[in-house]
DNA sequence: TACAATACTTCGTGATACGATGTATGCATA
DNA sequence: TATGCATACATCGTATCACGAAGTATTGTA
């Protein structure tokens, strides 16, 4: 995909990701690799600029002698995914232009 | 509409406005205007890029005093539009999972 | 004689994804 | 026991991008 117009997923996406439990950043990545390919280096950008903009919350736990922090998505966060939809329909006005050549 | 996502479009959006036939920087925004709102600052660098990647050509008139530039789309620009409606697809995917919270 | 509309240009800034690289542990296997 | 792979997180630097601000210049209009 390109990586403009995958710019504008990745952040929903990675709060997708945890939305309904509970996750880490490799764990993350496992999950969302078959619908998003996704390196950690992006991915931990990601939710360092999602835990700033307080999207999420972190717990750091160990896990068999590893390090391993949990995120935890938060009423902002998901507030973000609902506006997504909006973005969404958008999305498909400019779309339906785009391949039309004309608006609706 | 957020600005990520946005720019995962703005590219697609100017291309598809001088498809069906030349045009020039001010018209542009005007036909664009209904689907998308865009300033001059951000058109002109597009249009400049679009340009050094052979995506458009360009040809500079005068009318009524003031200088014109049309631009005109390329077999590369076509082609952007056209891998664009893959990148669409995908996109919706990626929806459906954000959304459901499971693929498919 | 102002002011709006037309038309294009340049500069600087703040976001952002991502490759490269690094640190550290547990586990399988040769 | 030594090697390598999977797990797990972190940081730095770079390239790309949209966009506001400000500027130049002409035509038309109130």
């Amino acid at each position: 995909m390109d990586t403009q117009l995958r710019k504008g997923i990745l952040d929903v996406c990675v709060l997708a990701a945890i939305r309904n439990e509970d996750s880490y950043g490799y764990k993350i990545i496992k999950d969302l690799n078959s619908i998003l390919e996704l390196s950690e280096s992006t991915l931990y950008t990601i939710l360092k600029r999602l835990e700033e903009n307080n999207m999420l919350t972190v717990k750091s736990t160990t896990y068999a002698g590893r390090t391993r922090k949990y995120y935890h998505i938060t009423e902002i966060g998901l507030n973000r995914i609902e506006e997504f939809k909006n973005d969404a329909q958008e999305f498909v006005k400019v779309y339906s232009f785009i391949m039309k050549g004309k608006e609706q």
